[in-house]
DNA sequence: GTGGTCTAGACCACA
DNA sequence: GTGGTCTAGACCACT
């Protein structure tokens, strides 16, 4: 698969698997009812042990974001269109005062930060060179 | 002090004393000169085992965020003006399309996340200079 | 037939069909001497491997529910009336006691338990002989 | 503590402990703030590997019944009160249902089944002896 | 073949 | 000391 896991990262390796699952669902890299490919096989091609690509596979079904059949292998569930709660929303402001917080540490002024967010939203709706 | 610790978070307790002093230099709810109570001081406050509290510390020195004067005192320091690196605005953009990332699978369309964004910048702006 | 596979379910599909066979029994849907669509039938019908269907028959003749007559097919058996066993009653309290545990932890209290069991003993006995 | 597993159950070993925590829980045996072994105490005490028992931990504190402070050990959490909603109402009365169904294969008809909910939950209520 | 579970033993971050 | 993560290798149920 087109994953790239990085061992030195901090960032746990069966976490890191799911979030590019994440990111790839969200951005239609990977259409409903893709299957991916068995824990084994991914473990092997990541070089990973099965029981960490199992891991992270147990999550992202657990998020309803992939779907297993018995012995048949994993798939890439439909999406659960939702409204986004209150406490969703909430959520959210929070990181994004945080990301606001780091900026300010990084030298970057808050409009120019919308500046980069707006860029990006721009980018990420292009669906940015697809694959 | 008005830190808040969530001994429940899964964000580690020095983390979370860094996270707050960045958020309040940012904010300027903390003004360059200020004195910070001593480690013991604050670990009796937070009631935290004072080990935790000088590694909160000693990240925020190491970040230059604050100062320690010999036998005076710790200090929050003078900014230290910068402007972003490409690489400092590249990982910003990386942080922003998480969050996308995280906004769709909770059901927020870019274009609702960015008018979030917008909100939030406006909030932030406001309290500039507030508390 | 009537039955419903879901093959996202955990429930393995053998034991989907044992379950909904051993219902339609229970309630009377399926009269005994009723004739079973083959194997092979039931296996194309519901898109199954016929080792899956051949599973849960061989699972059904053991509980004794069906019976096999030598090139003439399967059928519904006669029901063997019983007394219940004092451990088949401890068996069910004891299955009573796990739901209890799970009302809890939904937030409904063992008196309303007792109330929706009511409701649903009133609608199964309704519902004898119908369809 | 006072956990039972039977390593030749079919129910998975981690599942063996979540479902007597959730009992435990559910039945107030274990007070909100009491602290639980730690991982590897119980591990050694069940005689199970420490992963066994860091998953049925894990599965518990996402539902919210534990909660972990970090390094200092896991503890029982405040019991959320909630109220249920609509769906966990169709799913207990469905699992009720398949209770009956199971009762009339032992021969127990839906009547003496109510009485015997009945006496199971009169004998609930009554905190059944402690411990 | 598939995923689910378990063990044994290891390393790490946190307090 | 705590829990969290990972590996290696094994066994099992299901299709």
């Amino acid at each position: 698969m087109w994953l790239r896991i990085d061992p030195r990262s901090e960032v746990p390796l069966y976490q890191q698997i799911v979030d590019q699952v994440r990111e790839a669902v969200a951005r239609r890299w990977l259409e409903p009812g893709t299957r991916l490919p068995s824990v084994r096989e991914l473990a092997v091609q990541l070089a990973l042990n099965h029981n960490t690509v199992a891991r992270a596979y147990q999550e992202l079904e657990r998020e309803g974001l992939i779907e297993t059949l018995r012995g048949r292998g994993t798939f890439v569930a439909k999406p659960n269109p939702r409204m986004p709660s209150p406490d969703d929303v909430a959520w959210m402001e929070k990181q994004i005062r945080q990301l606001l917080i780091a900026a300010y540490h990084l030298g970057i002024e808050p409009k120019v930060w919308l500046e980069i967010a707006g860029r990006v939203v721009a980018g990420w709706s292009q669906s940015e060179g697809g694959f």
